[in-house]
DNA sequence: TTAATTATCTTACACGTTGTAAATTAAGTC
DNA sequence: GACTTAATTTACAACGTGTAAGATAATTAA
């Protein structure tokens, strides 16, 4: 019987070390300029690869972003599934996803700094919205019909506009402001944001 | 005595006209291809312009993304004022604040669809932000230090980077999705999920 | 260890883009 | 109608892009 997994047709090492080489090139070029000054001559220069071997590994600059982008989203996936275990409710489950992905943040903060805390590479924050806009969704449907927004009138897909802008614009944020809280402060204050927020009218007066 | 305005050098009707078919040739080229694509060359050309003649107004692309944000800002704080006169309260200000900002998209939505609704030019996006930020700012001092906010033990800084995210997060998942609401509408739900927001425990459940 | 395979390097080329210069033509101003 | 300024035309050097073909080096399999 084999036993060996199917999705491993293990790749050659030049390659992975050709390609890792490439990112930490681009990564550092983003944190130095910004990305129209980018070009893969300087990007092979910085990686101490030949101009034309990043032509075997990429088509051009964006495509390689997309795949960098490609490979954030699987490796968040990863580190969310990971903590998924051994959770003691669901509705912690939420909190704990939440932090597990901010520490994640926090021990890669380099790249996220560059890829999320700037506006140079759009297509990072474009996937990454859009994988919290599923999760936001998706905790809409266990809230179900009966809780307070639908009873608001409140329609359910500007809820989740409004639900998953406020997600990702307060961890870019905090990326920005250099994470001046720890991941489990910030979700904290994230879940009080959530329930309390903006109850009072603004002060009247002329 | 002199009533003329001093800022008002009026410009050569060739410069405006100028500058007016350059600004619409890149937000059509905007529209058919990413940014990458598009070349000085390309613009001057759908813009009947010579190319040399670019130059004489802007010192790359970038940079003439960069003017056309300032202008977007100016013409949206504009907006915005005209439509602080003759409000009744200060609550109702907020609202109609947002129904005129949402309007004058709708009014220019070929122009807003392109430069905020796609993510190709993040500096629209990135300025909007910061000028939204500041209003969400003053919001928040305006309702002061008694509000339920402070009394849960919530950071300013925090609730700032919630709310203006929230909001123009909103905006633009609003221009993504062709506005289905009107301004009025997206208003009152916007309004609506400020107070009424999650206050529900997720459901429980295995 | 040798032989195979495969990744990377080297050199080269055609083509498009960029930014600037100088002289000319056209449009707007007084 | 003379003056001023914007736009055009043509030209050029430098750079970036994407691809090709053959040589070299690293990896893997026998």
């Amino acid at each position: 019987m084999d036993m060996t997994e199917p999705t491993k047709p293990r790749t050659d090492p030049r390659i992975l070390r050709t390609r890792q080489l490439l990112k930490d090139a681009l990564i550092d070029l983003l944190q130095e300029m910004d990305i129209e000054k980018i070009s893969v001559n300087k990007i092979a220069e910085k990686a101490t690869i030949n101009r034309v071997t990043f032509y075997l590994h990429y088509r051009d600059i964006p495509d390689m972003l997309e795949k960098m982008a490609d490979d954030m989203i699987e490796e968040i996936q990863e580190v969310i599934e990971q903590s998924q275990d051994a959770k003691r409710s669901i509705e912690d489950a939420d909190s704990h996803r939440f932090i597990s992905l901010l520490e994640h943040i926090a021990a890669n903060s380099k790249f996220y700094k560059v890829v999320l805390g700037t506006k140079r590479t759009p297509i990072f924050t474009e996937r990454l919205l859009k994988m919290l806009t599923g999760s936001v969704a998706a905790r809409m449907e266990l809230m179900g019909a009966d809780s307070s927004i639908s009873k608001a009138g409140i329609q359910k897909d500007i809820a989740i506009w409004y639900g998953s802008s406020a997600l990702i614009g307060t961890i870019v944020s905090w990326i920005r402001n250099d994470m001046p809280y720890s991941p489990t402060y910030l979700a904290r204050q994230f879940t009080l944001l959530r329930t309390h927020q903006f109850l009072d009218q603004p002060a009247k007066g002329k």
